[in-house]
DNA sequence: AAATAATTGTTATTACAATAACATTGTTTT
DNA sequence: AAAACAATGTTATTGTAATAACAATTATTT
C-alpha cells in the first residue's frame, strides 16, 4: 500500500516529468526532481523505491519509463470519469483547469439548479440539470464527483450521489459531509487555508528580529 | 507552538461554532465538536489544552469563550489584508466566498492583466492592473496575496510580490513557487487532488469484496 | 587497471501527529 | 453525605511520514 502523501508527490512528479519529456530530455536525477519541487533527494528516491521502478546508479531515472510506473499506479488501465455538481465561479474554474486532458480522468458532465446553466454546454462540457443526476451518473459510469455548490444543499446532493453509484468525492464547500466509509472523500476548505496562512503570517511578523 | 494541522482544526472549530452561537446555545462537548466534524474527542481536547482554554468538567467548554481564544491565536489583534492575483472564474470564487467577513482578513484588492476586467468593482472587491501591484500593496499594507493566474507568470509575479512586501501567499497555480524562507508558501493543487481521489476510488474498487 | 566520484537503493533514526489510557474533578443521584 | 457518573486535562503509546546515514554499484579519471 502506497502512503498518502507518495501518491500526491507522484501526481507531481508526472507533471515535472512530462514537461521534461516534450523537452526531449531522457535521464534525470532525483536531487534535479527535488529541487523542482522544494523535496529532498532522499525523499524522492524513497518514493520511487516505494512504487518498485529502479533507476541507472550514475544515470538517474528514465524519464519515459518513470513516467509510464507513476501512471500505471495513478491511473490503473480503465479511464474514470467524473462529475462536477455547481457550475458557478468555481466549477467554471475546475472544468477549465481539466479541458486539457491530463491522465485517465474526465469530466463527463456538470450539474446546477440554474435554468441558465443547464441544457447547454460550459467550459466544454455538458450541463444538466441536477434531476438527471442518477440517470446521467449511471450513463456515465462516472465514479467522481467535484462538490462546487453552496453548502446548503450539498448533504443533499451527497446522499443523491452515494445512491447513483460515485465512490470518490472532492469536495469543496466547506462543511463536513456524512458518506459511506467505501466512499472517499477528500476535502478542500479554501476559508481554513487562507486563514492557516494569516496565522503563519502574524506569527512570523511577530517573531521578526527574534532568534 | 502550535503545530499545523491543529490550526486547521482551530479554523474549522471556530466556524461551527459560530453557527452554534447563532442557535444561542452556550455550551458544548468535546465529542460534539468531534462528531460535527469527524474527529475523535480526545483529539478535540487535546487541542483545545494547547490553546490554553480550559473548559468546565460536566459542562463543557464555553462557545464564546472558546471563540474567543480561538481567534486569539488565529487573528491576533490586528487585522491583515490580502489581495488577489488574477481576476478568472477561480479569482471571482474566491472573491464571492470571502465577500462575507470572516475573521480579521480582508481582500482589499484584486488585479489582473486583462484591461476589461481593472479599474473596477469585482465580486466587490477593487480591482487594478497588475502594474499598479507594488503601489497598491504598499498603499493597503497588504500581506498575502492569492494567487489565481495561470502558471505562466507566476513566479515573476510572486518575484514582484514578494518584494512589494508580502509574508504569505496561498497559490493555486499548479507550480513550485521559489520564495525567501520568510515568506509563508500554502500550496493548492487541484490536480492532484482529483488525481489522489482517483487513485483511492480505484483501489477500493479494486480491492471490493477482498478483506 | 586502480582509485575516485557520483548516484542509486535501503535501512535506521528522528520528528510529528493521532490515538488511547487514565487520573482528576465536579455534578447528580440516592 | 456518599457513591456513581460523566466530563475534562494530561500523559503514554502507537502510527505515519520525513530525514539521515550508509552500503552498493557504476562510470570516469588518472
Amino acid at each position: 500500500m502506497i502512503p498518502e502523501k507518495t501518491i500526491e508527490r507522484l501526481s507531481k512528479y508526472r507533471r515535472y516529468l512530462l514537461e521534461k519529456l516534450e523537452k526531449q530530455e531522457e535521464y534525470l536525477y532525483s536531487h534535479e526532481l527535488a529541487a523542482a519541487l522544494h523535496l529532498t533527494p532522499e525523499q524522492v528516491r524513497r518514493d520511487i523505491m516505494l512504487i518498485g521502478y529502479t533507476g541507472t546508479q550514475r544515470k538517474g531515472y528514465s524519464i519515459k519509463e518513470l513516467i509510464d510506473v507513476i501512471s500505471k499506479i495513478l491511473d490503473g488501465d480503465k479511464k474514470i470519469n467524473a462529475v462536477i455538481i455547481g457550475m458557478g465561479h468555481l466549477g467554471k474554474a475546475i472544468s477549465n483547469y481539466f479541458s486539457i486532458k491530463r491522465s485517465n480522468i474526465e469530466i463527463v458532465a456538470a450539474f446546477d439548479i440554474d435554468s441558465n446553466k443547464v441544457d447547454r454546454i460550459i467550459s466544454g462540457i455538458k450541463s444538466y440539470h441536477v434531476d438527471n443526476l442518477d440517470l446521467i451518473i449511471n450513463e456515465t459510469d462516472a465514479k467522481i464527483a467535484i462538490l462546487t455548490l453552496s453548502p446548503a444543499g450539498a448533504q443533499d446532493i451527497t446522499d443523491q450521489l452515494v445512491y447513483a453509484g460515485i465512490k470518490g468525492i472532492l469536495n469543496f464547500t466547506s462543511i463536513t459531509l456524512r458518506v459511506p466509509e467505501d466512499v472517499y472523500i477528500e476535502n478542500y476548505d479554501m476559508i481554513t487555508s487562507l486563514e492557516k496562512v494569516a496565522y503563519f503570517v502574524k506569527e512570523s511578523i511577530d517573531n521578526e528580529g527574534t532568534l
